[in-house]
DNA sequence: GTCCGGCACT
DNA sequence: AGTGCGGGAC
């Protein structure tokens, strides 16, 4: 029996609201989820505001931007081969589809919208369902690598498929668009500060839920069968 | 050295 | 399933 509603509340207890997506206008959310990829938010953020500085952050002036231009624009970002075709190419299908209005592009079939999205180059289905979920409004659960740990990590499944993931989240909490952008931030929230790749599980909000917690037991007492050098070997983190 | 709020190639 | 894409921060 999992019980996701007391996770998140115990999340959200020890980090705190989330604040999540920090951005102005819905086309930012989605100019910086395609700028997102193996970069961190700070280096999103000054990306996005050398777009501002240069009054170009609209769909009709980055869908006709020069890639050399945009290129030395976003370059905090990284990955700079790839992104500025990328967000250009979204920008020109933004304004082909919907005239550049959000509003429109929006208000369509959600099934139909997510799978244009990820028809697109460069958007995957963690940065269609982010689009959807935080410049969309739709109720779409948005699964990343913290996820798809913490999860396995918690027992909650053992596999690490995109889709049957964000059905585990999707079939046991109702939809709610707040609810699931909250979700999915306090998970990020986790995974950098506790749920790490060396876990922190001495001080974790949910290890009295957790397998991989559970399963750790005779390690951490020191009592078990698995010595010091193994469990340094085995890379658990003792506080 | 590893890590970034991935994705598209082979 | 493995790897290129990039460079700054730690």
């Amino acid at each position: 029996m999992v019980d996701l509603a007391a996770v998140f509340a115990r999340l959200e207890g020890a980090y705190g609201p989330q604040h999540w997506w920090p951005a102005e206008t819905r086309f930012e959310v989605i100019v910086g989820a395609l700028l997102m990829a193996q970069t961190s938010w700070s280096k999103v953020t000054e990306a996005i505001a050398n777009l501002k500085r240069a009054g170009v952050l609209t769909p009709q002036t980055l869908a006709a931007m020069p890639i050399p231009r945009l290129r030395a624009m976003i370059r905090p970002a990284g990955l700079y081969r790839t992104k500025p075709r990328r967000l250009r190419g979204f920008c020109q299908h933004l304004v082909q589809v919907a005239d550049g209005d959000l509003d429109r592009f929006f208000a369509r079939d959600f099934g139909a919208l997510r799978r244009e999205l990820l028809s697109l180059d460069g958007v995957g289905p963690e940065t269609a369902d982010s689009i959807l979920l935080y410049a969309g409004r739709f109720p779409t659960f948005v699964v990343d690598a913290y996820t798809v740990r913490f999860g396995r990590r918690m027992g909650w499944f053992p596999y690490d498929r995109y889709d049957s993931i964000k059905a585990f989240f999707e079939t046991r909490l109702r939809p709610d668009r707040d609810r699931y952008g909250e979700f999915h931030a306090l998970i990020v929230a986790h995974g950098k500060r506790t749920c790490r790749p060396r876990p922190l599980c001495a001080r974790c909000p949910v290890n009295a839920a957790c397998a991989f917690y559970a399963g750790n037991e005779d390690k951490r007492s020191g009592r078990g069968k698995i010595g010091d050098q193994a469990k340094r070997r085995h890379r658990f983190y003792i506080e």
